[in-house]
DNA sequence: ATGGGCACCTGGCTGC
DNA sequence: TGCAGCCAGGTGCCCA
């Protein structure tokens, strides 16, 4: 389910409700998710007070004084902020209780999300600390994209998927960004030049930025925190389009599977 | 080092 | 109506 701008969109709805404020505590349903939740997590975390909520790749991070939860929302995860007591539906593994009476609640049917507690840099954390750079800052570039394709013959899609090159790269906004940016999923990295390349950088920045600003793309359960969907399913060119009209050529949306991912293209527009 | 395939899990949809 | 089969916004790990 989510990629980076579903993350991000969690991210900003819940970042005011848990600033400064104080867990009283936790409520585990369900431990047994992507990796078990530490039996002495909520200990760790109650009585801890919020003083940060960031993203590093579709990583959630939830900084207190003397620790971070490293959250990932994994294929089917969302997080909703609801009022205490709230009684708890099918897949609701865990609760933060907050000291304002709301309370953080994770969902996840397919129990691909992970929940982690560390007293180190959460960047050092072993899940994090081989993760290549942000796609919205300014050290994602063309000089850096062509540096990571050269030589490689993996597909370009494969290549902006891979977290150690680019974190947070999924497989929506992978093809969408490949539609915009011209150029063919299945193409191998090392062969296409550094222009186009750059045209890549500029269209995975733009496609997720305008995800961002619409909330996000809810395709079938995707939520934010206040249990709404994302709006940039309309503006999908190619993603789930497979049959349909290119919307600037006309020619038919084809799907491939690469990697036992779906791919979805235009064969005319993208070479 | 690189590329490819598998596994983890549940639910929704399709087609017989 | 029932059910088997297939597919799904991720990613760590294993193997050649």
């Amino acid at each position: 389910m989510p990629e980076l701008p579903e993350v991000e969109t969690t991210r900003r709805g819940i970042l005011p409700v848990l600033l400064e404020r104080s867990v009283t505590g936790m409520i585990v349903r369900e431990s047994r998710l992507r990796w078990p939740i530490a039996p002495e997590l909520p200990a760790w975390v109650t009585g801890q007070r919020v003083r940060d909520v960031s993203r590093r790749a579709k990583y959630l991070l939830i900084r207190f004084d003397s620790g971070s939860l490293i959250l990932h929302l994994g294929m089917s995860g969302s997080l909703r902020i609801l009022p205490a007591g709230t009684p708890a539906l099918r897949h609701d593994h865990f609760d933060l209780l907050l000291d304002s009476g709301a309370c953080l609640r994770f969902n996840d049917p397919r129990r691909f999300g992970s929940l982690h507690w560390t007293t180190e840099p959460p960047a050092s954390h072993p899940l994090l600390a081989h993760l290549g750079v942000e796609p919205l800052e300014a050290s994602f570039d063309a000089a850096y994209l062509t540096a990571a394709a050269s030589g490689r013959r993996a597909p370009i899609k494969a290549l902006i998927m891979d977290g150690r090159v680019v974190a947070g790269v999924g497989n929506i906004y992978a093809s969408e960004s490949l539609f915009r940016a011209g150029i063919h999923p299945g193409r191998a990295a090392g062969r296409i030049s550094a222009h186009r390349l750059g045209r890549l950088v500029d269209a995975i920045r733009e496609v997720l930025g305008a995800a961002i600003r619409e909330g996000g793309t809810t395709l079938r359960d995707y939520v934010n925190a206040e249990g709404t969907p994302g709006y940039f399913r309309q503006q999908l060119y190619v993603y789930e389009r497979t049959g349909a009209p290119c919307r600037i050529c006309r020619s038919s949306i084809r799907h491939a599977v690469h990697g036992q991912r779906s791919t979805y293209y235009c064969p005319r527009c993208q070479r």
